[in-house]
DNA sequence: ATGAAAGCGCTAACAC
DNA sequence: GTGTTAGCGCTTTCAT
């Protein structure tokens, strides 16, 4: 069917190993015939079989990249930086969408397996029960994997970056203590490791500045605008008596109270104040401005493709745990 | 290194053509044994070698997907949808950000090829010079391509699903002018083919209105955030009187556009009128809500999808350009 | 129902 | 500097 290496050196009168040669550049070939050759590879638009050369060993140059969900902006942003750090050193990525699902997580990461990845980015929180832990570190004894803001306990060839999502949290609800707020409501999804590190924060900065913590504090939504949205909807229910301020485990949620807040006249800050996660690109461009804790994504996602690679080119990490900086971004909104 | 067919067999005391027959279901073996290999292959975790398997020209079920920017939240749910379909059918995709640069895009198909992916699917509109056209062209005929939102003639295996971005604009824009706007302004990239099809709808409604088109319409600008804002502020900077109205070639400049009219305390619809174009999830989160044309992008990915697997089952489309439907959305910003 | 063996396109060790 | 050839792991005829 394909042009081969056999159809190369009969016609250039060569033995295939000295075409293989000049396509590797992996052995001495006189400079003439070596031009020949790569004449005859221009005309033909020859390319060698890439499962041919799989077979060999030879590096497929693509990378896994696992993520819960393209639409939410913070794992667009994340992808595009590590891709951007994969062009330049000549990988591809393949990205698997897993829709939170665990299941689907297991089947992707095998499939990819087959397809020979080099090993996997595997970016965001894990659920609190993560039923997919063990078999990671278990996948981590042969492939590399670099996870971003998550940790597996006895991992092989794992590797984390990280913000350190309690401390950035309680920094950002200190800030917002000290501008005299008092009554704090958190918006997550308690069944991520995320919104717990941050309700663990809450219940910190409470008890740190002699304010008590209430179980009603939290309310438990997924993350897309429109959960934030309803969550907003169960808070208003309540009739609580303005103002308070509310702290969203994501900009997206944070975005979609926003949406409903104004939408029922609510002014921001003064009667509710709002505060977001991560300062996705979008979180600016709402009006009020969004404040958010700054996670920096393309540090992240940058930081976790060059481990990657230095991995893949056997220069392992000292620490399994790296974490990255972070800053506060107080907004219109609080 | 890896546990393989001969293993296998060997452990089963069978030949290894039985063992292919038991992995691929492809003849008869004694339910016995069938039973006895599959058990070995659970318990040793076996999976087959792709590459193997790719060198007998057994597909590897990977499509590329090439995309300008993955930060732009249009192309996310665009592959988004793509994606859902392709894990119902067994397929990865494997995706690439061109940033808009044809050598970029170029050189990513061509790593792609070397992948050995089964086609491509390519989302966007091109550029007025689109230095890739032919090369694309060429592609094709070995590659099954499908398109989206935009159309090369003369393809071979390559089909486009797209919405009619002149019609819709007209539509859009007529609608506005039965609400008695007249001073139309239009923001985009003149340097992609989408934009010059919305220039040309814009010249077509006014003139059916009666109404002179200038040049002086057309404020030229990057698709993102920060360039829709820089549009504004030229915009303003020529001090035309209000009330007109803003049509975006896309959401994004649209978002953009907005917060920077909304932080010059300008008010929006009454005093600037703005539209966007796609229909992304954050078009509706704004305040004031964005107007917009819906171009329905799940339908939009997931009609290509489809289309490129039945392409791959022989099953070509009759038309090579396969229009997608589209709704004129009217909310507060205009 | 099963096995032997050829072949997929390439790499690399070894011989010359 | 160049050629010969043995694999790489799997599929698939063709015998049996």
């Amino acid at each position: 069917m394909c042009y081969t290496i056999y159809d190369l050196a009969k016609e250039c009168q060569v033995s295939v190993a000295t075409v293989s040669r000049v396509i590797n550049n992996s052995g001495p070939v006189k400079e003439k015939t070596r031009q020949k050759i790569l004449k005859l590879i221009k005309e033909k638009n020859y390319s060698p079989n890439a499962f041919a050369r799989g077979l060999n060993n030879i590096s497929m140059k693509t990378i896994g990249i696992i993520i819960s969900d393209i639409g939410n902006p913070f794992f667009a942003q994340i992808v595009k930086s590590i891709d951007s750090i994969c062009q330049k050193n000549q990988y591809s990525i393949i990205l698997c969408s897993t829709e939170n699902n665990s299941k689907t997580e297991r089947r992707e990461i095998e499939m990819l397996m087959q397809k020979q990845v080099e090993g996997f980015i595997i970016a965001g929180s894990r659920p609190v029960k993560d039923e997919n832990a063990s078999f990671l570190t278990e996948v981590s004894k042969k492939y590399p994997i670099v996870l971003i803001n998550s940790f597996i306990r006895g991992g092989h060839k794992m590797y984390s970056v990280m913000v350190d999502e309690k401390k950035s949290t309680y920094d950002a609800l200190s800030l917002i203590i000290s501008k005299g707020h008092k009554k704090i409501f958190l918006l997550g999804d308690t069944q991520w490791k995320t919104t717990v590190a941050k309700i663990n924060a809450l219940k910190d900065v409470l008890k740190d500045n002699g304010l008590s913590f209430d179980k009603e504090q939290i309310i438990n939504c997924k993350y897309s605008y429109s959960s934030g949205m309803a969550g907003v909807k169960e808070l208003l229910s309540r009739n609580i008596p303005f103002p308070y301020t509310i702290f969203c485990s994501s900009d997206m949620i944070a975005i979609g109270a926003m949406k409903e807040l104004l939408s029922h006249g609510i002014k921001i800050p003064e009667e509710v104040a709002i505060m977001g996660y991560s300062n996705t690109e979008n979180s600016s461009l709402t009006t009020p401005s969004l404040s958010t804790v700054d996670q920096k994504m393309h540090v992240l996602g940058e930081k976790a493709a060059k481990i990657f690679i230095d991995i893949l080119d056997d220069n392992y990490p000292i620490n399994k745990k790296m974490y990255s900086d972070y800053r506060i971004l107080m907004r219109e909104s609080t």
